[in-house]
RNA sequence: GGGGCAUUAGCUCAGGUGGUUAGAGCGCAGUCCUGAUAAGACUGAGGUCCCUGGUUCGAGUCCAGGAUGCCCCA
């Protein structure tokens, strides 16, 4: 028996059990890479997860993508390395041990000390390491976790300081001001999603309009034009107390503002104000009139007195600026900026040379400047004060309140303010073009984000805020001189422990706070002391600096760096555009001047079955680990990369991987079952038994082999675009007409008792197909494709790879090619389900034989391919014979219509000239047109010049004939039945009758039978003369006795033809 | 508020470059097959391709506006 049998039910968890089993004690993993020692680099970069929380479903897609691609290149022959990493600082893990330690502020932290707190930190990064690595293993996610880089790694600090260094040396860090959500009660920073948490809709602010006087200058007489009344510029804000910070006004360039004339004075004297045309309405009141009109545009550049003159730098005027974000619907059009206490006003200021101007402590009390009556109050609570003041002074037009939406800090419910807080920044502004200009070469999938989502992002690039006021993070390598402010950036461990006067360092020190807070060195330039700054680096800046860090560039490894600097290859979540993404391809420009990888995949992300986003809180969460004990992962790869684009949202529950096992997995399965069994029954040995060339086997075998060389094209083509969901459909109806025509159709071929050139052509074509399947599906669901490869080709040969992922990637041989054959079987397919229509309609079942089925074909093509595949129709349809006629007129009708894919370019908006005279046309003048096209001639209609191509013919069912039609083909059947049709048609339900019994009574398929039919009726017995050696070929019956059965016969009583007949079987 | 994506059968989803009768799987109804058999095949019903307007001889597909949902960023 050369192959292990293979039982149709399969527990597919358990099989691939026993695969994991086996790729662990054969080193398969590592071996596939090895033995790609000599073949091209394809380099894979693996963005690192976070090991402090579980791994979920969205991992597991992640992780099936970023396999299948290095699966596929490695059987290519390239050797795709795969390191592992684990991201492990950051913001979230802070988060998560503050909660743990019931911990609220940063106060606590450093109360609680910071050398315990990063402890904890660390030891919580690896808590769920297990998972991750087992539900890897499971999943066949195959990634070198036995080195993995670690971003809290001294090594991968230090290249990240090296990064920073030469960051440095080009000029690219600096330092800046950066507005966070803050709480001054907290003196924190909040994240995103705290701030998201503390939103209230009915916070009470006041709402004043306040006057901004223009500066006298050319510019504003040119625009204002002759008036003696001053003029202002009116703005309305929510929160006077940044009023006293305003260092700019923002005017929307596009809008019309208009001069408005009226008596708004302090003492009612008349006044000049400028606001939107669109908002005058809104804004003004009482009697006024409007006097000018500007433009945005004209606006800008205008200067204004500060309303207050304590903060701003001496001698200080407003400016007039544009800015996109200026609205048309409420306010004035004018908005008050305040770069210290927002973001918008403070990318506005930076981006216009405005200053930064705090009026209020980080604690929230107002900046006592000397001599500011409301100096020390609470902010909010400064409004009151400074709105009376600014109305005492003529410059508030009107105050009020308004009730809307301001987030409070979800901790202690204070209100939150909008802080500017000094903060490093890389810049990456300086290279907008350039990472512009890079991402064009980089391929993405989806195509539409590198353009869209990723383009728009870096369309609008700001400088990278780098710096956090945290613990746990790679710590900024700047030291600054106390004295005079010297910086010195480090950017090696050497570097540092070389500085003179060097203190609090040690060689086996761990660089994260507070250690690192404590070396010190002498200033070269005054002789101070430099520390360094306090902050740690942003979390992402760990991830981009990946390609480098990974390897402790440039401290070792420097040629395993060259060789894989470039990613051919990354794939995650569409979340990490702004991400990972992102930070890749900065730094990546910003070092090196090119991207950071070739191809991305961007994931969509997964939704519980009825579309809502999986979350802890709904309780929708899908276990992966469940699926995988009830489906396997095959099945859950499988539903992955099938079930929709790659990029989209996709729903996801168990049902849906359970269809996959239905739909695909169990199919393949039967056929390769189907195989092994019965090349076992015969000892079909491929390496002993001569293959058939392939001019000697027959069309069906020839189909599969050319039809196979397709799917070989097709899948490695859409793999090498990435579309993996094209690549594996392409699969899917491959399997699909393997099982339900090829070995439907060749059944008989298999289990007949030659063993012939047929039979043995029969299975080396079937042979052929599953061992190159199971080549096709490694990467995709590498645990049934290696159960196949090893059962079919691994136990056969010594000199066949002993796995199938260290077989290699098939190639199409042209050779084997037919188009002709292939599409003589698409016709045999259609024609067969056009026929098995036919019969449904006029209720006559398969099993009964027909005389003659007429076959209407258009074209010289398909009339030939009818002769190549009348057999097999007459086999698959049971009838007797099929005839191609020219002529249906007699039970069809028949259309014409323009072929628009040829006519509608060249005729254009002639079309419907021919449209309408077609439709014109008599029965008669349409048969004669329809021949011409049949017989491939040209032909004038409506004074056009038509050739075949440019006319379709098909036909429609007349009354009372029975056909069916589909596109271009028509089938009709002749559904007289006859005695001798009716007999034979018996005969086959009686051997159906006799199978089943041979079934019940255990025989086995080989064993020979005496058979008993008796009853009344003589419809079987006439049967049993014309068709008896039909009969017992069929069921393997040495007799047919027509008598009673015998006592040891199994029997049954069943129904044939209106008559009660008793079978019987029984072994001889 | 900005950007991106999605919206196609009861459900889950496919539908290069505009082209004739818009597809698949599941479910449903019916039928068939019976040496893959607790499997399998086929047929059928089922569609306002989210809405409105535009471009075009022709729009599920291109353009504009809108609706709903999701994601990212404010």
């Amino acid at each position: 028996m050369p192959f292990s049998p293979v039982s149709s039910k399969v527990s597919f968890p358990d099989m691939e059990r026993d695969v994991l089993q086996f790729w662990k004690d054969k080193d398969i993993f590592r071996r596939s890479m090895k033995e790609r020692e000599n073949g091209p680099i394809f380099t894979f970069f693996e963005g690192p997860p976070t090991a402090n929380g579980a791994p979920g479903v969205h991992h597991v897609l992640a992780r099936v993508f970023k396999d299948v691609i290095p699966r596929f290149k490695t059987m290519q022959g390239y050797q795709v390395p795969r390191k592992g990493g684990w991201d492990t600082h950051g913001l979230p893990v802070e988060l998560a041990v503050e909660a743990e330690l019931n911990l609220t502020s940063k106060r606590d932290i450093e109360a609680y000390g910071i050398a315990k707190f990063n402890e904890k930190c660390k030891e919580s990064v690896f808590r769920y390491v297990q998972d991750w690595e087992s539900l890897s293993e499971r999943i066949a996610f195959w990634v070198d976790m036995d080195d993995p880089y670690v971003t809290y790694s001294n090594e991968y600090i230090e290249s990240g300081w090296w990064i920073f260094s030469q960051l440095w040396d080009k000029d690219l860090i600096y330092q800046g001001y950066r507005v966070t959500p803050h709480c001054p009660r907290c003196v924190t920073s909040l994240s995103s999603h705290e701030v998201a948490l503390g939103y209230k809709d009915d916070a009470e602010d006041p709402s004043v309009h306040i006057k901004f006087r223009i500066q006298d200058s050319e510019t504003a007489q040119k625009v204002l034009g002759e008036g003696g009344s001053p003029a202002y510029l009116l703005a309305w804000t929510t929160t006077p107390w940044t009023l006293p910070g305003n260092t700019g006004l923002a005017v929307a360039v596009g809008a019309r503002y208009v001069i408005a004339e009226g008596p708004w004075g302090k003492d009612g004297g008349t006044e000049r104000l400028i606001l939107a045309d669109a908002l005058t309405d809104q804004a003004l009141e009482g009697d006024y009139k409007i006097v000018g009109e500007i433009s945005g545009r004209e606006l800008v550049g205008l200067t204004y007195e500060p309303l207050f003159d304590y903060a701003v730098p001496d001698g200080y005027a407003g400016k007039v600026v544009a800015a996109d974000f200026v609205l048309l619907t409420e306010g004035t059009g004018i908005v008050h900026i305040a770069p210290a206490y927002g973001a918008e006003d403070l990318s506005v200021g930076n981006a216009e040379g405005l200053p930064v101007v705090h009026t209020v402590n980080i604690d929230g009390a107002v900046t006592d400047y000397g001599g500011v009556p409301w100096a020390g109050k609470f902010f909010k609570d400064a409004d009151p004060d400074i709105t009376a003041d600014l109305d005492e002074r003529g410059l508030l037009l009107k105050g009020g309140t308004i009730t809307h939406t301001y987030p409070f800090c979800w901790r202690c419910d204070a209100p939150l303010l909008y802080y500017a807080k000094e903060s490093w920044y890389i810049r990456t502004t300086a290279f907008k073009d350039r990472l512009i200009s890079a991402n064009r070469e980089i391929g993405w999938v989806p195509e539409h984000i590198g353009e869209g989502r990723f383009g728009e992002w870096l369309q609008n690039n700001v400088d990278w805020a780098l710096s956090r006021e945290r613990y746990w993070g790679t710590p900024i390598p700047l030291w600054l001189c106390d004295g005079c402010g010297d910086p010195t950036p480090i950017g090696s461990i050497e570097q540092l422990a070389g500085q003179a006067g060097l203190a609090g360092y040690t060689s086996d020190m761990d660089l994260h706070r507070p250690f690192i807070d404590d070396v010190t060195f002498s200033c070269g330039s005054c002789g101070g002391t430099k520390r360094r700054i306090p902050e740690v680096m942003d979390a992402w800046y760990d991830s981009g600096a990946m390609p480098v860090a990974q390897w402790h560039y440039p401290f070792e490894n420097t040629d395993v760096f060259e060789q894989q600097q470039m990613a051919d290859y990354i794939c995650e979540g569409v979340d990490q555009t702004r991400g990972w993404f992102y930070t890749l391809h900065a730094l990546a420009v910003l070092l090196f001047d090119r991207p950071a990888y070739k191809n991305v995949l961007s994931l969509g992300h997964i939704l519980d079955e009825a579309g809502e986003k999986m979350s802890k809180s709904r309780g929708n969460v899908v276990e992966p680990w469940d699926i995988l004990e009830a489906r396997g992962a095959d099945a859950l790869r499988w539903y992955m990369y099938t079930a929709s684009t790659p990029g989209n949202a996709r729903r996801f529950s168990a049902n849906l991987v359970g269809d996959t096992v239905r739909r695909f997995l169990l199919p393949l399965w039967n056929t390769y079952s189907f195989f092994v069994t019965y090349a076992n029954v015969d000892g079909f040995d491929p390496a002993s038994t001569p293959a058939p060339s392939l001019a000697d086997r027959p069309l069906l075998d020839r189909w599969l082999v050319s039809r196979l060389q397709g799917l070989i094209g097709s899948v490695t083509d859409a793999m090498d675009r990435y579309e993996v969901m094209e690549a594996t459909h392409a699969i899917e109806s491959f399997v699909d007409e393997l099982s339900t025509w090829y070995v439907r159709r060749n059944r008989r071929r298999f289990w007949k008792s030659d063993n012939d050139t047929d039979k043995a052509a029969a299975y080396h074509t079937l042979y052929e197909a599953l061992t190159t399947i199971s080549r096709l599906l490694a990467p995709f669901t590498p645990f049934v494709a290696e159960h196949m490869h090893r059962n079919l080709v691994s136990t056969l040969a010594d000199d066949e790879p002993e796995s199938v992922h260290l077989a290699e990637w098939p190639t199409v041989d042209d050779t084997l090619r037919d188009e002709t054959i292939e599409a003589d079987v698409r016709l045999a397919m259609r024609l067969s389900s056009l026929g098995r229509a036919v019969r449904g309609r006029a209720q006559i079942k398969v099993r009964q034989p027909l005389q003659e089925m007429l076959v209407m074909l258009p074209g010289r093509a398909d009339r030939e391919s009818l002769a190549r595949i009348e057999d097999q129709l007459l086999e698959e349809l049971n009838v007797k014979a099929v005839r191609a006629v020219d002529d249906e007129s007699a039970f069809l009708s028949v259309r014409v219509r323009p072929n628009l894919q040829n006519l509608g370019r060249r005729l254009g908006g002639d079309l419907p000239k021919l449209t309408a005279h077609i439709e014109g046309l008599s029965d008669a003048e349409l048969n004669t047109v329809a021949a011409r096209v049949r017989d491939e001639q040209s032909q004038e209609l409506a004074g056009f010049d038509l050739s075949h191509e440019d006319l379709l013919v098909d036909t429609s069912d007349r009354d009372g004939f029975i056909s069916g039609a589909e596109g271009i083909h028509t089938v009709a059947l002749n559904t007289e039945i006859t005695t001798q049709l009716e007999r034979e048609g018996l005969a086959r339900e009686l051997v159906r009758h006799l199978q089943e019994l041979r079934r019940t009574a255990g025989l086995d398929v080989s064993d020979r039978i005496t058979a008993y039919v008796s009853g009344d009726g003589d419809g079987v017995a006439g049967a049993l003369s014309d068709f008896g050696d039909y009969v017992r070929q069929e069921t393997l019956s040495v007799d047919i006795l027509q008598t009673a059965p015998g006592d040891g016969a199994t029997t049954n009583t069943v129904k044939l033809d209106e008559a009660t007949v008793t079978i019987g079987v029984e072994r001889v």
